[in-house]
DNA sequence: CATGCTAAATTTGTATACAAATTTACTAAA
DNA sequence: TTTAGTAAATTTGTATACAAATTTAGCATG
């Protein structure tokens, strides 16, 4: 359904939004986004719609997109959400985590390690794909992608996650403690982890964007 | 971002899935679809695109789709996260629930009662449009959006959950006794049943998946 | 008979051109 | 001045044509 020229435009376009080039509160035009990237409306439209899906856009008047406003509510609403969901889905995954997986995640953490914390959208990649990885052996698909979506809705709030360093290496911390849970199959404290994860992340986070707007 | 037209092929797509007019286990082919509904293929690649973001489409070899297949496990999931998120979306809804809103909901519930039972995507689209009514007050967009996409969900698996009379009429009381919960602010009760209202067509859907394949 | 390779056929992705719709700007009337 | 209506301008939606990619089929080789 998509090939490399979409996703690179994709990728590109959320680049784009989190670093604040593209306008807020107006009308996104397809054919300005066409020259300004160089290739034709239709991959737009494909990008777009995506995005839309997404939750990065949201309708503007009847026939266009806009960037969709950020706010603590909508911000509070996910990660209850992720607080509810993901456990449910880790729950079933923890019995098939193997030794390979469990290297696999200790290798995204390492590149964590060595990444620059100004590459925000990379870090949140990053950040997803250990998770995703912990996540994917529950062979769940439909709470996978709901989880994955979820995920992608944060990611629009990366501006303000990783603005605090703070956070950066807290969350490491947990990330380490979640893995030797799992190492040593105490896996009700890895359920305990993983939902104070992502307690305290929400937590940061609303708490950041109640004093901004 | 959706005129007239890619509306209509997508509810014919949608329909079409339902009624078993597309193939499974194999990939959807755009020049086919495009002929077989008189449209070029950019509207098709649009509504194509979108079953796939709401899950009644899945990837097939690198860049093709096809229908999702249907399983038990994945109806189950689906119920269980409905089960999770939707009581969540009610609760911030039921204080602003007016009686302007109780009387639209008792609309559509008439309207149920008028509507063959045969044609099951009315009947699904209606049942959303009930509760969608009761959720709207809540004021909650993340929220509500990712319960919408549960129900879109679900809907894939309506020609299994109509089959039975049972199932309908049953489901019709559970409404009734709804509103009435809400209208005399009994709200705990009011979780009680719509938490049971969703766990009973969880079960008899997953029950119903689990002797068929 | 299985396996890997090459070329043809099919299918999807994108550009361009045009049609339909929406938005904007302007005018006229209350 | 405000408002309603209308025409012009802009913007999105779709068809057609072509390019790029993927799949299929056939063939040669082990």
């Amino acid at each position: 359904m998509h090939n490399v020229k979409t996703q690179n435009l994709y990728q590109q376009l959320k680049q784009d939004i989190v670093c604040g080039k593209l306008p807020e509160k107006t009308a996104l035009k397809q054919a300005e986004l066409a020259e300004q990237y160089g290739v034709s409306r239709i991959p737009i439209r494909d990008a777009l719609q995506r995005l839309k899906n997404e939750g990065w856009l949201v309708a503007h008047g009847k026939s266009s997109v806009m960037l969709r406003p950020l706010n603590a509510n909508d911000a509070e609403d996910l990660y209850l959400m992720r607080l509810q969901i993901e456990p449910m889905l880790f729950d079933h995954a923890l019995g098939n985590i193997n030794f390979q997986t469990l290297g696999k995640a200790r290798d995204i953490l390492q590149q964590l390690q060595v990444t620059s914390p100004d590459d925000m959208l990379l870090n949140g990649e990053l950040n997803w794909q250990f998770h995703r990885c912990l996540y994917l052996p529950a062979s769940r698909p439909v709470l996978f992608d709901t989880v994955a979506q979820m995920h992608l809705l944060c990611a629009r709030y990366i501006g303000f996650q990783e603005t605090t360093l703070d956070h950066f290496s807290h969350s490491q911390q947990e990330h380490e403690a979640l893995l030797n849970a799992i190492n040593e199959k105490q896996y009700e404290l890895a359920d305990t982890i993983l939902k104070q994860h992502i307690r305290s992340a929400g937590e940061k986070l609303v708490q950041y964007l109640s004093t901004m707007p």
